[in-house]
DNA sequence: GATGAATGAGTGTTCATTCAT
DNA sequence: GATGAATGAACACTCATTCAT
């Protein structure tokens, strides 16, 4: 399995870091080779083309947030609590990694139609780990029942992302982790019951 | 005055079917010259370069919402009452053009950074309207009073934000109109007093 | 007869203007229009096309040497004697308009082929003009009776020229009138009998 | 060393014929590349840009009259006939490059500005020689010793240059060779004691 | 005669991808 | 597997010239 072997990472964290130091315009191959330390034909032993490395690394990284979210939506607790962890967990990954915060709210928001849909594919998966929250709190009553589940999810996720963006966007001008409660909180008020 | 002779109108409204059709990467100077019907070079008679069209683009096309908002903000009305028309506008501009709303929603966001940076001076002007109900709400007792302005903020755009590109990611295949209302007591029970 | 209407006058002096302040390749038509203080369109009622103006300008210029050569040459004086004069002559009319030195030694030089060559024609007429001074010296005795007449003419006129370009290039550190002397005894004394 | 791979002398021969045969300003790049057999793109793994390889023709070239050169001035010979010399290697070089002899003399100098400044860089190395041989001829009483070094350099490259130009105009009609030692004679008589 | 808006041909350079070694 | 030299398609912008007014 090739996303084993070392070279496949190594080329994957060379991506975030050239995307993030240069923008998604000039993040060349060349230059993701030459930070990986490998020439540039080994890419292509790796990866089929350009756009392939662009949605490995969107995949590889947004793994991280899915599996976090996986952990929390098993757990024993309201849905509630659930919203939160999952609010708290988003921002605090990204703040930990502001590489990956500028690539994924910036950069690679600037690929082209086919890229962005392969990454919404990736998306989904997260955005599905919410609904099943969503549906809980109904059922358990903790969420108003006549809710729209689509705009719920739209709500929670569109005010996490806009958050997230702004703060990449001023620099982290402000501390991210100390926004989730408040976030938490707005977000509840939208959809409780 | 350039803006007011009918090539410049001419050829912002060639961009905009131009980009839609075509995506951002694969909207040629020569293409949109083409679909306004005229020469490579009368272009840049109207316009600096091909980043001034872009720019232009947004401009010109924002300024419609800018100015419905404006209308409302003035408005004898509860700041409850401004969120909500504000909320129908946007949905129902963007409706009634979907190729603006493919144009502003997915494919200007793949400009790179200079032009990113413009663009969000535009909106700016629009975020600062919404501050504005905001405000209004707070002093008139009809919002929480101890709300977070900025979270507020990016709570509303953030939400109609993602409503909107979904519903263009979509291909419209949802009605936008008629999400105002619930998206409108959603964010309201986030930020009512 | 075009070439006495005013503004055919106005334009050529325009041209050397915008020539000398901008270089040859950055004088384009528009400029030339602009600082002429006529339209673009207007420049092709007096010129057949852009080449036309530049041989124009030499022609036109060049005729201030010419004739006054052509005043030395008719003189009764011995032929070395018409030599220095023709030396002082030429630095001292480019020591006066230091724009049109500028044109005709550096610019004017990196137009095409054509235009060289007709710049070449004008020039014969000069050269035609210090054939007659050798001439005229070899059979008075004063030059060396044989003197290769072609070679004396390139030694006498790329010498002056080297010089000038030199004193042009160097942006006129030294004084050119004062060489005259100078290059008329080496001159001299490469040709003397 | 890029210099030394068979592709840049390649592309750099290329240009030589390109730019003889069109003229400068009909030499683009992707005629040199083709001249030189190799893809538009494999010329900027060996120059910079367009202006990188014009001025690498003119040095690459250079080179041989200026090694030519520095040979006959460390030689044990008498200032009059390293003068001898210089002027023979000269016409000698040319003579046998014709090509060589259009794109230096008429072509390059179509040339804007900054190509022009950093030519005049690489013929300066030139002129240096000739002033050494002009210094040691005015010690050793061969030459005037009340000479201006500066006219008599610009007497006889002035001379030179003006010869080969008119040879390489007039379609070599003349033999340049058989030129060498009239031209002696002439500069000679201008300069010596 | 005079205008100036409109034209459209022409070109240096980048960079994802290939493939012989 | 790994390399990196070579490829060549693609595109924004300029400016001499025209021509309807």
């Amino acid at each position: 399995m090739k996303k084993e072997k070392p070279k496949y990472k190594q080329i994957i964290d060379a991506a975030v870091v050239v995307i993030a130091d240069n923008g998604y315009h000039q993040a060349q191959v060349s230059k993701i080779a030459k930070q990986a330390g490998v020439a540039d034909g080994t890419i292509y032993l790796y990866f089929k083309n350009k756009e392939d490395i662009l949605i490995s690394v969107f995949q590889e990284k947004m793994s991280v947030f899915i599996e976090g979210l996986q952990e929390i939506v098993v757990k024993e607790a309201p849905a509630s609590e659930k919203l939160e962890f999952m609010i708290t967990n988003h921002f605090s990954v990204l703040s930990k990694d502001k590489y990956l915060a500028r690539v994924t709210q910036l950069e690679l928001r600037q690929s082209n139609r086919d890229i962005r849909l392969k990454i919404n594919a990736v998306l989904k998966e997260y955005l599905d780990q919410l609904d099943a929250i969503l549906e809980e709190g109904v059922q358990t009553g903790l969420f108003a029942k006549d809710m729209d589940l689509r705009l719920a999810r739209q709500l929670i996720f569109g005010t996490i992302d806009e958050v997230t963006t702004s703060w990449v966007m001023k620099d982290h001008k402000f501390d991210l982790n100390s926004q989730s409660s408040k976030v938490y909180q707005l977000l509840l008020n939208g959809i409780k019951a």
